[in-house]
DNA sequence: GGTAGCAATGTAAAGCTTTACATTCACGAG
DNA sequence: CTCGTGAATGTAAAGCTTTACATTGCTACC
């Protein structure tokens, strides 16, 4: 037998029987089904009120299989903005909703990954929102394909649709902006290329450095899984290269961070001795001296769109395209960047 | 009835209707039951695998009325690593003994509050931890008196065991830090007093001025909900205060960002002609010129100590102290605190 | 007036697991 | 040989809701 301890929650059946009728009279009129008469709906409505009832939301969801009671965010990291602020508020969306939120971290690991999906899908989620790790596994993959999914800043091949920042075009921007100035040795620090959203920006870069009519080739870059420490020596590595940069890139999540700190510890004055442009959230920039020339995207919308697209994925609207739906970020451009300055050996 | 659409998932009956035994049967192999014959356990466990059973977690908590399966994490904010990094670290230690984390955002709304209690109740969650909104209604502390619940940030008076950080002595601390730079201006901006962690650090400021010989009744003070937007305007207003302080200390969340924000805007330099002193996330500071003199308290400790309580709660662990559970913070001098500057009108 | 049809309500099954209680079987003791 | 004992397994109920289908009772129309 299942829980012995008859907790005080009441039930349907108890609201049926204090009332003499149904459960399923009760279960309609709390749903707000057409077939019962207003004046019974009212009264059953007002007693269940009175006595405090809240439907249980196993029941409900074993009974129907599948409700909109719980979805999942999986995410590899929370610590940056880019996916704290998203999942705050689109938790503050669903719950709008009645729908549960449940936050899974997978650290950027494909077993965990798995392991969590597996675990999602047993709780009957309805659906999901997943920003996948680096080395996602084909059964994660195939998990994915059987569920409503949004992805979230980065694909991984499934069919499914997904919110981006349309980075592409502003990374070519941030390019064009650094040669406009006279720079020709550009550094870049950025996620690597096997995450989709690394991908992009690495095409927005090469770009902007062919229309610049500068060589990508010879561009001195790291790659890296976005941590803090990864950045710090990444960026201090980029900054010892022989043909010594004058400008620097920095995009995702953590890596501004750290970069930044490298780039403080280096010694180098900002714009004079380097020039420097990051990618992410406003709240760390409001200490930097001279202000950062970054490039910002609209958290609160991102969380919009994939609260938006996550709730017509579950209604299987038809009309929903699969593919990515981008968010336009800006590149707002500050005291960071100058042209090269003529203190270089 | 419930689900028409028969999903592919296989459930303890097919097992056992596959086996030839029946479901107390695979039910007991499954969860380790003693009384069942090692080598039929092997042989159901064997196939469960095969079929890559996963046991329905709604059945099994409706089942039991109340498992593990899920928890809740409540707070008001989450745009700051008190919050976020917290939140994280919860989640991934949860999630090592499968239970599911539901986050929930109350905007520090008493009415969302509530209504997003009872919704976790209705989901059966095992237990929350919650960080209560400043206005907590007499209905929400209702329910959690009926519920396994750690308190986390924010007392809310109920009879729980809570996890905070011990900011009385770190304040204290730094004011006297401050004191003994010759400081006698000192301003303060925190977080309410209806807030427990903000009555507490309030005590400590007091104890510190006492101890410097100043009068806590005379320093210009500023307690706002921590949002940016508040603490820039708060900073503003102390830092024009009649008596011209040449010292601020700033307390909470994302009162640290909007403080800076201002000090930066009002042209002051750092320490000369302001010595700035600020309680918390490390990741901002790294562009601040010079290094900041932070207080800063191990988020991934308070998670850690967070998951324990719960688990203690829910184990209903009789050892368990109702009280609070600190977590010391550190008060790292560096180079934003120096003597009052000269260059004072 | 009889019946078709509709509206309102009731009955019971399904969703999936766990577990108290019942049953079976084998073995040892009397 | 019988009966008690205990281990292994089966049966069925409970947990709570939703909903297909059955039933009731009425209106309205021919």
């Amino acid at each position: 037998m299942g829980g012995r301890t008859r907790r005080s929650p009441v039930g349907v059946v108890d609201l049926a029987r204090d009332l003499g009728v149904s459960t399923a009279t009760v279960s309609r009129a709390l749903n707000n089904s057409a077939s019962v008469r207003p004046e019974l709906a009212e009264r059953i409505r007002a007693y269940a009120e009175s006595r405090g009832y809240v439907p249980n939301r196993l029941a409900r969801g074993l009974s129907a299989s599948t409700t909109r009671a719980f979805v999942g965010f999986v995410i590899p990291y929370v610590d940056t903005p880019a996916y704290s602020a998203v999942a705050a508020e689109c938790a503050r969306l669903l719950s709008r909703d009645g729908t549960h939120m449940i936050l899974t971290i997978t650290g950027n690991d494909p077993e965990r990954e798995l392991q969590q999906l597996r675990e999602l899908v047993a709780s009957r989620i309805a659906g999901l929102i997943i920003s996948p790790s680096t080395g996602i596994l084909a059964e994660s993959r195939q998990i994915l394909s059987g569920l409503p999914v949004v992805e979230l800043h980065r694909a991984c091949g499934i069919r499914a649709p997904g919110v981006f920042s349309d980075d592409e075009q502003v990374m070519t921007d941030g390019v064009l902006h650094l040669a406009g100035l006279g720079h020709t040795d550009i550094a870049y620090l950025g996620t690597p290329r096997e995450l989709s959203n690394g991908a992009t920006r690495w095409r927005g870069i090469c770009r902007g450095m062919e229309r610049a009519g500068l060589d990508p080739g010879r561009m001195p870059v790291r790659l890296l899984e976005p941590t803090r420490e990864n950045a710090r020596i990444g960026a201090e590595e980029l900054l010892a290269t022989p043909g010594r940069p004058s400008a620097l890139l920095v995009s995702g999540g953590a890596l501004s961070v750290g970069a930044a700190e490298a780039v403080h510890g280096s010694g180098r004055r900002i714009p004079d001795d380097l020039s420097l442009v990051v990618y992410g959230d406003p709240a760390w920039f409001v200490l930097s001296d001279p202000p950062l020339t970054t490039i910002q995207v609209s958290y609160s919308g991102l969380a919009r769109k994939a609260a938006e697209l996550l709730s017509r994925v579950l209604d299987a609207d038809p009309d929903l395209s699969q593919g990515p739906h981008l968010v336009a970020p800006e590149l707002r451009l500050a005291g960071s960047t100058g042209p090269p300055g003529t203190a270089r050996p």
